[in-house]
DNA sequence: TAGTGGTCTAGACCACCCT
DNA sequence: GGGTGGTCTAGACCACTAC
């Protein structure tokens, strides 16, 4: 039986046919069984099929055409569809053909700023971690990602914290709290200061920076982050499916 | 009744429920009506309903919490959370607060560079067709967007084409051509030239560039971009749920 | 315990594309 | 005509939260 109960089916099935695709056993470009078949060969039901592979299309994994068929995206199936240049570094970098390695410039409290405080929605003045991190691509440096939570939020105040974890896995393992979503904004810079000497730019060369606040589900929020791209190193690629 | 048949029932209930949240009939961070009630208010199945809920919560628009209820996203629900920053500049101007007008720069015929026809899968040298545009936020300058896109694709080749058009439907309009997906890279760059000059910014100002490839479901290249973002005017903001 | 959202099924009918 | 994806339904059961 190749789908059991206890994990979701629709994970088991995702995660299948997702190896399937990277694997080339569907070849790329080439279509795949229609839903009726993989519903009937999975033993699951083809609604279940369907979000998965609704799923997969709104990533531009595959392309539907009503009448015809499913057919696999040959342009996207090698690179990575999830949208993780925005969530997780060193995902991105590995997704890029590079061996990603995290060095942690520094972990430290500090009192928040106005500004801070406002956007974390704390008192001003409350003790803040602040956690600074270097991605490498190959060694080479790549993104300058900053940090900053409300020390309330943790569980455990004394350290050591694991700076190798994935910001989102950060909250989990500390403060057991769960991202929601997510807003980014993004602008462009010049080189200058603690940024632009550890990614190893030239002065006032330009650099993409990105804001991001983390809410919960309960719309508290969890995290601020600010995080500078060399891109001529990495590209911030989108993906987007239409409709 | 309040649903009818000939229009996909899918989409009335996204507007209804779209309206009702945007007119504040369920109140900024207030919690919806359930999935059981909506559907039998709307004599829908929760099935449907269930399929605008959780776009919306893609979206960021809505708070899902199992064993409670859904809420409204009172920090989202008055932004624009369509990612209309990277498909729809007048839309996105407008969504924040600007009147938005398009001032064409140019409409031309040219010889297609190497580059060019490779991304757009077209033989060297070929003819294409140049737009360049300028997107105003009450009148001031805040990006610059260019296109390029086969002459052979063109159901007409005589003008005039309205340059007023979102480029979504200038394809339809002008080549009955569909967009399945697009791929952006985005970039930092320096103002400079044609850009720097159009976008009224001081020499080496950094701005925001983003490249662009737009894909019919064939596959098919249709369609090259490249905007430059004056991001002191509009921000670039994306919204992502997780999960 | 009652009510909510989360998962999953079985099946109907439609619109569309191919040959 | 036969097969495909697209839409929609009715209903079952589960996991979770509030009370």
């Amino acid at each position: 039986m190749l789908i059991q109960r206890p994990i979701r089916i629709e994970d088991q099935v995702r995660s299948l046919l997702r190896q399937r695709i990277q694997e080339k056993v569907y070849p790329p470009g080439g279509r795949l069984p229609s839903e009726s078949e993989l519903a009937q060969e999975l033993g699951v039901s083809r609604a279940t099929v369907r979000t998965v592979l609704a799923r997969f299309a709104k990533e531009g994994l595959i392309l539907r055409k009503q009448g015809d068929g499913t057919y696999i995206n040959e342009r996207l199936h090698a690179i990575d569809t999830h949208q993780s240049g925005l969530r997780d570094f060193s995902r991105l970098i590995e997704a890029n053909g590079y061996q990603a390695t995290i060095r942690t410039i520094s972990i430290e409290t500090r009192q928040a700023s106005p500004q801070e405080a406002e956007m974390l929605a704390v008192p001003a003045g409350s003790e803040l971690l602040f956690l600074a991190r270097l991605f490498l691509a190959d060694d080479r440096p790549a993104i300058f990602a900053t940090n900053v939570i409300s020390t309330g939020l943790l569980k455990r105040l004394d350290g050591p914290f694991d700076g190798q974890l994935p910001i989102h896995q950060f909250l989990q393992t500390y403060c057991q709290e769960e991202i929601a979503y997510l807003i980014s904004d993004i602008e462009a810079t010049l080189a200058a200061g603690e940024p632009g000497s550890l990614l190893a730019c030239r002065e006032n060369e330009p650099l993409l920076k990105i804001m991001e606040t983390f809410y919960n589900k309960e719309n508290r929020p969890l995290l601020l982050g600010i995080s500078y791209y060399n891109y001529t190193i990495l590209k911030l690629r989108l993906i987007q499916a239409w409709g």
